[in-house]
DNA sequence: TCTGTAGTTAAATCGTTGCTTAACTACTAA
DNA sequence: TTAGTAGTTAAGCAACGATTTAACTACAGA
């Protein structure tokens, strides 16, 4: 048997395997503003996206994206590359399935990041 | 091709087909809080609970509960059966479901409610 | 009638959070 | 050096939300 304990201290924030509850929270939270959850179906559609691409698609501003997406990155649900100047935002789906998974009992197949 | 904004006039709030953006992040919002997500969890995992029940697994009051448990059902995730003067909480799976296969694309099994 | 159980509702408190504005760094190109 | 692009951060405000307490309805049994 393996308890949240220790998968907590395994995979602290990334993905691998359960969350705890607090985290879970966390990863809804993270879903729970519409601003936040288009910015996650855009990553979710469109693969990998720079910050001014998502708020120029967005309609919203750039400190404004930067804000939330500082939230989502707690959550561990972006993962950030960096090329130049610019920031390419990714989804980390692996978290998704494992979070949304814990509650319905049905991992899904996720390929990669 | 079915727009979101049809699927809505089908299904108002609990579940059939896929919801809008704002719907979703309304569903995300219900699981947000610990308290409530503990709440979701336990009915996943026991499948139909009185408040009482639910109240004492948990250690809260029952007007914590009762409190919480409002914007579960204002969010569609519970489905209530009353008995007597015992109110049975069952989860929603499908209206789950159909939240997060909108993110993952994979949208899981789910028999009956 | 009185007591206990089950649930609901309102008010008050207090912390959180979403948004805007503005100032800031860092890199690129003319 | 100047201007433009990409992104970050802080301050302030307004709105929201989680919790507790207390008062309430409704029903069942002694």
């Amino acid at each position: 048997m393996v308890k949240n304990s220790d998968r907590k201290s395994i995979s602290s924030v990334n993905s691998l395997s359960k969350t705890d509850t607090e985290q879970r929270a966390k990863i809804f939270a993270a879903l729970a503003d519409p601003t936040r959850l288009r910015m996650v179906e855009l990553l979710a559609a469109q693969g990998e996206l720079s910050g001014s691409e998502i708020a120029n698609q967005m309609g919203i501003s750039l400190a404004l994206f930067c804000h939330h997406s500082r939230t989502l990155a707690e959550a561990g649900l972006i993962h950030i590359r960096r090329e130049g100047q610019t920031k390419y935002n990714s989804l980390n789906r692996s978290l998704l399935s494992d979070c949304f998974g814990s509650l319905t009992g049905c991992y899904g197949i996720t390929e990669g990041r």
